[in-house]
DNA sequence: TGATGTGAACCCATTCACAGCC
DNA sequence: GGCTGTGAATGGGTTCACATCA
């Protein structure tokens, strides 16, 4: 025990850490050695008070009238997140998104290792995805304890997201990013990340329909063609 | 004036209103002509209070003692979201993303069409995308107007993302969805919402590093083999 | 009787404002 | 002097608990 006291980081300022993490990855690349919270936050598209608590949670890691090191803060963050470590996922799905998202190395990118691809479709077992043979799901309990796997990703389609999500949880996989359309139903203590495209449209779809009647615009289903 | 009076509706409740319309249309499916809010809350994984507080910000439209008509409340969620009517958006980035989005017609469904397509890269300008001849960047405003688009996806590599808004932007688009891993800076009125894949799974590598620390596994940079 | 709708209580997150330190 | 770090104040969102009504 006490590797870490580890005080509880609210879940909202966990969320914003890999947004500070980017912006330093870039200011690294530029040499830029300090920044403070104004410039930070500035950059973050929020505001400052914030970004001092949030890196306040994880220790004092500024200096007062001077600012945070950009390196010393990125090896803080990506500490703190978990990213100076390697992680195994595995993709369940090898369709077209699951095939798509294997082979993005921009998106599976350092610290993350696609350790495997599944699929229910026997035809598909066999096949390369992303410099990996397809295996069959059933294989993937074993697999994720001989790969050392924790994460999973579900790139199915939405009928088959939730016997994904099943399979996943039964394996021992507590984190999953889900890409189907689908609200997964899974035990408390599993953590589930969603990457849903049409929800975001039609959040957006609200706010412009404020915005359309805001300016006394009275579009009776259709809008005319003229 | 005084289209609706429309109430405030909180930003948090908004964003839950596509998740219960999904199911709605699940349930209308499986001909499922009643829900009640606890029923709702389970499917959603959400608790009952929440949804009940949520709908009761459309207005009062379920039956004490009975539950919430599915087709009428479907209806009435879809009104609010601005989803009976057709939104025109269009595709800034004609790369691997780009093509993506646009011919994944699973993605851009009801209420969505693809109205244009754009990229700087003269070389892409009039191959044909989803169904769309590609138009160089430099026409958007003009496309923005004649086509009535409201909408901008920005599916461009992290470099020109900002370039992509600014344009966006200054074409009158008030809305934009953003693929790229960058914080795009706009002016307040303008709503922008990420998908972010990278971002997503930093955010589970943290709980899968806490849940790591809490079995009591020290994991000292790379973890052993053994 | 049973489920909605909603004030009130609670809790988490954001923001303020300034003490503390370089 | 300037910027961090943080208690205190504020605000928003969630949950409770019950009055209300089919």
């Amino acid at each position: 025990m006490a590797t870490t006291p580890r005080r509880r980081i609210p879940e909202a300022a966990i969320s914003r850490l890999p947004v500070y993490l980017r912006i330093l990855s870039e200011l690294e690349a530029e040499e830029v050695a300090r920044v403070s919270s104004d410039e930070l936050a500035e950059l973050a598209g929020v505001n400052a008070a914030k970004v001092r608590k949030d890196l306040s949670y994880l220790g004092s890691f500024g200096t007062r009238g001077v600012g945070y090191e950009v390196k010393f803060l990125t090896y803080q963050i990506q500490r703190e997140l978990g990213l100076n470590q390697t992680w195994n996922v595995v993709i369940v799905g090898a369709g077209n998104l699951g095939q798509a998202l294997a082979n993005y190395g921009g998106i599976i990118q350092r610290g993350f290792t696609v350790a495997a691809v599944v699929d229910n479709d026997h035809s598909k077992v066999g096949t390369e995805v992303g410099g990996v043979r397809v295996r069959h799901v059933e294989e993937l309990a074993q697999l994720a304890q001989s790969k050392d796997i924790n994460i999973g990703i579900i790139a199915t389609p939405a009928q088959h997201a939730q016997a994904a999500a099943d399979v996943l949880v039964k394996a021992g996989i507590g984190s999953i990013l889900n890409f189907a359309p689908t609200v997964l139903s899974v035990p408390r203590s599993v953590h589930v990340r969603k990457v849903d495209m049409a929800l975001e449209l039609q959040i957006l779809s609200y706010y412009e329909q404020v915005r359309r009647q805001a300016r006394g615009d009275n579009p009776s289903e259709q809008p005319a063609s003229a």
